[in-house]
DNA sequence: ATTCAATCTGCAATCGATTGCATTCTGTGG
DNA sequence: CCACAGAATGCAATCGATTGCAGATTGAAT
């Protein structure tokens, strides 16, 4: 690399000091110097192509505008509009990124941690469902910056930005209820993603409400495999198989369309199913994918300006932002055979 | 957050010169200091819970080991695999990924790409396809490294690591032209991207060779819109309507399904169609979707690679990678009506 | 015992920007 | 014409680690 200018060579070029020049071309200290050597500094350091180092700058202000972001893994779609949403708040204000992927391994999302503590990073979006917890408590304990996304904060006082999971919940059933389903089941995701519960309680909660009789049966992970498999545990073991599912996420959904198809089953015409987070393209699954819409972008966005009003105002902050959800309803639901 | 320990506070503890301790503790140069002195020196810095300050560290050595890698779009489903491939690499060698989306716009990629010059970052990878040719000029002239992935150099010196797109499009035809078609459309993506080019000329080569009537439909970006809007066309004008369309990738081939749905035509039954990339869950689209498959994780591996290779051997590296495409069928291609 | 080489460790400069404090300069009022 | 407030700028320490160089120590060889 060519040797970039520094704040000295504007310093020379301009015939002031470094100190006038940092002074001059940051915002919060420019009034102290003389509108006229601004202009000047300002000449001298866009003849010079300076543009700051920001690494010399974290190391004097001890921050370095990076936010750690964990997640469990990047190619699960639900993340990448968190991701952008996050970005789309954090990028306007100087801030950037750093994402990293845990695979939902406790050992690796340590290791990743504490490397991003390494990195300074001025504060954590953790999307980790998964336990996280004593992560989570030594964080807070540490005195760092945290928010939680799309996972509850697991009585650590970290905020926790959620979608409002037993509205959505309870939506899915009341329109499998209206179309006159009476006996569902739901595939739920690993109990330790304060998700699964949460979504697992209020749909307990809801068949007993409406009188639905209800099957819940638990899976290992979030993915089309598990649907699958926990699919075909219904279908190969109930006694008076269910007439719909519904589904945790928009994957073990997924899932349950393969095992209903193995099983040479239809949907929506003889199994109807439900996905949650309206992943991206579950318009275009095989059937249409009715599901709950999580509002994912603005998930992200929202806990990076929790983030932010923590780390620049040291503000207190809500412990808790529940955003709305929504039902959208596609081809894989219809009235029961 | 409570101050952290710094190097000072480890010499103090154990008894020695700031400078050795930064030497016990770096890889290469704790062979110059006596092991006992190391023992101690590990010791101290365990017990004080030390991690040395990487932003100090960056200063000093003028690097960040932090890799800028500019992409259109996370949400577009082919860069999570990507990003994923080059953080494979990158993660165990010490360095982390600073993720910038420029939705396409120039004029913010350039502002990106300053910022991340600013951070200091070592190097980058470019995977946007449009323009960027300026940009990645400029960057070259200003020594700085960089490699492009699923995307040609466009004549910048620096090494492209990409898919090899001809022999997918020709592997489709092949395909195509076994089920007996002889009529077909190629959607196009925008002819900024150098992917586009190569997969048009591709095409028209190819058809040539095997005496295939062929039609090329430009459009204006590979996105879902644009394969609709690009296939109504082809329905809606065509005289003689193709029997079959291969999408420059997958979405451009889901806007199609749309359009042909809306026509009233099925596919297969009356027009097949082929995308590319083979994104996830192609496999679940309504059809099944039949693409090529993209080794997008190992074009980022691949990058990553190159780029560690420049950045930390100086080393010449290879202009060019291309790695091998596979055609998977699926349910969207059958015989003409 | 003396010299010399090899090891090990300390010293201090350095990376580039920020910032509290001191100093200089300006203009105003007495 | 002097004093002085206030603005503008300079000075130098600082952030935390790295590293070339020099000094100290050790042991071996003569």
């Amino acid at each position: 690399m060519s040797t970039r200018a520094t704040i000295a060579d504007v310093a020379l070029l301009a015939g002031v000091h470094p100190g006038t020049v940092s002074r001059a071309l940051n915002q919060k200290t420019e009034s102290q110097v003389n509108p006229g050597t601004v202009v000047r500094v300002r000449r001298a350091a866009k003849q010079l192509g300076y543009t700051p180092n920001s690494i010399a700058r974290g190391l004097r202000t001890s921050s370095s505008l990076t936010i750690g972001v964990i997640i469990p893994d990047l190619t699960n779609p639900i993340f990448p509009p968190i991701v952008r949403g996050i970005d789309s708040y954090l990028a306007p204000r100087g801030y950037s990124a750093l994402i990293v992927n845990t695979d939902g391994n406790d050992d690796t999302e340590r290791l990743l941690f504490e490397s991003l503590v390494q990195r300074q990073v001025d504060g954590f979006i953790f999307a980790t469902g998964h336990s996280g917890h004593a992560l989570a408590t030594e964080a807070y304990e540490r005195g760092i910056r945290a928010v939680m996304v799309n996972r509850d904060s697991g009585g650590v006082p970290y905020p926790a930005v959620v979608g409002d999971d037993a509205q959505g919940i309870r939506a899915a059933l009341v329109h499998l209820f209206g179309l006159g389903h009476r006996r569902v089941a739901h595939l739920t995701g690993p109990p330790t993603f304060s998700t699964s519960r949460v979504r697992a309680e209020a749909f307990a909660a809801v068949c007993a409400e409406l009188g639905i009789s209800s099957e819940v049966v638990p899976t290992a992970a979030y993915s089309v495999d598990e649907g699958q498999r926990a699919t075909d545990q219904i279908l190969e073991s109930s006694s008076r198989a269910p007439t719909a599912i519904v589904a945790g996420n928009d994957l073990l959904a997924l899932g349950a369309y393969h095992s209903l198809r193995l099983h040479g089953l239809r949907c929506p015409e003889d199994v109807s199913v439900v996905g949650f987070n309206d992943m991206p393209f579950a318009g275009d699954f095989q059937p249409a994918m009715t599901t709950v819409r999580a509002p994912h972008f603005e998930l992200g966005a929202e806990s990076a300006r929790l983030l932010l009003n923590q780390i620049e105002n040291s503000a207190l902050t809500a412990l808790k932002v529940v955003l709305p959800v929504q039902l959208i309803v596609r081809s894989s639901t219809a009235p029961p055979p």
